[in-house]
DNA sequence: GCAAATGTTGCAACAGGTTGCAAAAATAAT
DNA sequence: ATTATTTTTGCAACCTGTTGCAACATTTGC
């Protein structure tokens, strides 16, 4: 069924190598051995076939996209900007769905069946150990999403978490709330570990200012929404700050079902500014994150990999900003 | 760096065949052979290498998932079961991110480069040449959310367009409204259409019931709030049968700005479940599409076709139901 | 016009597996 | 025990490309 190398060779009455090299970049090849080649070629419909060539070159272009973050809406715009950034690069994204895996051994032999060049791990839920398991493999790794860390070994790309949990603290101070609280993603996660640190830090700096906290099973709309509502049936604080924008809605309707005013009664800050929080029923001020950018430079971290794979490993931390819209009360000066 | 089957075999004092056959299911080999090559291969740590296997047995196990639809967070979920099914069949996902594509010939030329061995096109909003382009590269094709026809010649999973039409129509006449209006996603996507046919369709058997209709510009909130704005500027029906969730989302957001009562004052019905659609604050009544199912079945077919991949290609579609909540009036009766 | 330099091409080996076939080994039948 | 049968194993060819090397062709320099 499928055509060859060797067919097209035949039809062009030359070598395979001669084949091979018109289509292979920087390979010496005469104009008219390139125009005869091509000619075959095309009469045959001919491509070649990279999974062979791979056997070779030992480059499949093939690059392991793992997560296990199917649930959060966020997670579509960061699979729809990898995919696209990745096959305008001419890579192959070959999807690793971690949902309920806490073992990273089966995906790293999966990995290594296919001869990915490298791997992206999109997530900050899951565990470093995954990031480990592709690095001690040998595959190249950049962790977006991830923790920097000065022992691990892999890339990361992604935000300061500590200094969100900052940003947000000061926000709600400067909002005048006197009682304010953290209710965080689960508490496995680095993110929800993370933006704690930074939150409870800079509240140790504002000591008129009460402060708890609590975590939350997942960076779901359900978990956001129980967790509140459990908040709301004790002594809620005047203003929270979310672990994320779902979780951030799910507290908020739990809020309205108790009949409280958003942003007088009760403020709500998340983080991501996902496209949904924009919405004008959700209207959430909120920490946003630069996806793109922090997507674009992923991949390029990935492209150097393939031709530097030993670089040493870096982490690249994107600014994040507020994005006020109307769960907040507004600002006091 | 990587261990061969040439490695295992050296150590293990047997052949490569013996090697390969104790990794290959329903081969004839000993116990005794086993155990040593596997405690051979254990020791080196030894996983085959699937791509070069390909190269013999013709088959991958990679199955292109094209798309195009990044943006309706249904659209995850659609993902996540895919991904999921998928590799639990030890299959592998390729993702073909399509999003501004409109000649299919790239994507067929790459997915022929990397030989999957089927391929999964998830849309509505496709054009129907795509998978028909898939199929005639000699690729299995299953069309999930696609247009049954008697024409073409790929396999087809979801549910009937015309009949969900139909459904919605007998939904909104029976809650008393006296005029009602399809506002359907982009009119070129075979799903808007079908939709309409049948909602059309239906309202025929209720001349006392005024019908019109319009098209916006793409599944999405954004498109489906800028239309209903339009709409509203103008003579608008009692109630609305949108494209989808979002594109009702969509709508909902703007006939709240303009201090409507939604159920009472305007009705909106939507298509999919998705799980915002559940979400408290926006309790949209609408049509649940049964996702899992259709992707199940997708996956099945597509094993189905790995075996024998001239199997004649069918429609499965699967019925759908009205899910109330808060986006309609009550029903007359 | 000739030697040297440079460019182009084919051969053959190789990448990491699989598989038909025949030889060898194990098992069953007599 | 001997032969017939079945199972296991290794050999060698093959899957589809790539690439170092040597042979050959073309250009360049003088």
């Amino acid at each position: 069924m499928a055509v060859t190398l060797q067919d097209v060779a035949e039809l062009a009455g030359v070598s395979r190598s001669a084949v091979s090299r018109t289509f292979t970049a920087g390979a010496s090849v005469s104009p008219k051995m390139r125009e005869r080649v091509e000619r075959a070629a095309q009469s045959l419909g001919y491509s070649p076939n990279a999974l062979a060539s791979s056997l070779t070159t030992g480059r499949t272009k093939l690059i392991g996209l793992v997560s296990n973050n199917f649930h959060n809406p966020i997670f579509l715009q960061v699979f729809d900007k990898f995919t696209r950034e990745l096959q305008d690069r001419g890579l192959r994204p070959l999807i690793v769905n971690l949902s309920n895996e806490t073992d990273p051994s089966n995906s790293v032999r999966m990995l290594r069946q296919y001869s990915v060049d490298a791997v992206i791990v999109a997530s900050s839920t899951l565990p470093l150990s995954f990031a480990e398991a592709f690095h001690n493999a040998g595959v190249p790794v950049v962790h977006t999403f991830g923790r920097p860390s000065a022992e691990t070994q892999v890339h990361v790309v992604g935000i300061d978490n500590v200094e969100c949990g900052r940003m947000a603290a000061r926000e709600l101070v400067a909002r005048g709330y006197t009682s304010v609280a953290y209710m965080g993603g689960p508490k496995t996660a680095t993110s929800a570990q993370d933006r704690f640190l930074g939150f409870a830090q800079e509240m140790g700096d504002h000591a008129h200012v009460k402060m708890t906290h609590s975590f939350s099973a997942a960076y779901s709309f359900d978990a956001g929404r129980t967790e509140m509502l459990r908040l709301l049936s004790g002594k809620p604080a005047q203003a929270y700050f979310c672990g994320d924008d779902v979780l951030s809605i799910g507290a908020l309707s739990a809020i309205r079902d108790r009949g409280l005013q958003i942003g007088r009664d009760i403020g709500v800050i998340g983080l991501n500014d996902m496209e949904i929080a924009g919405w004008e029923l959700v209207d959430l001020t909120t920490i946003h994150q630069p996806i793109s950018e922090i997507i674009e430079a992923s991949v390029e971290v990935v492209e150097t990999l393939l031709s530097n794979p030993n670089r040493m490993p870096d982490a690249r931390l994107f600014p994040c900003r507020v994005i006020e819209r109307g769960t907040l009360a507004s600002r006091v000066r």
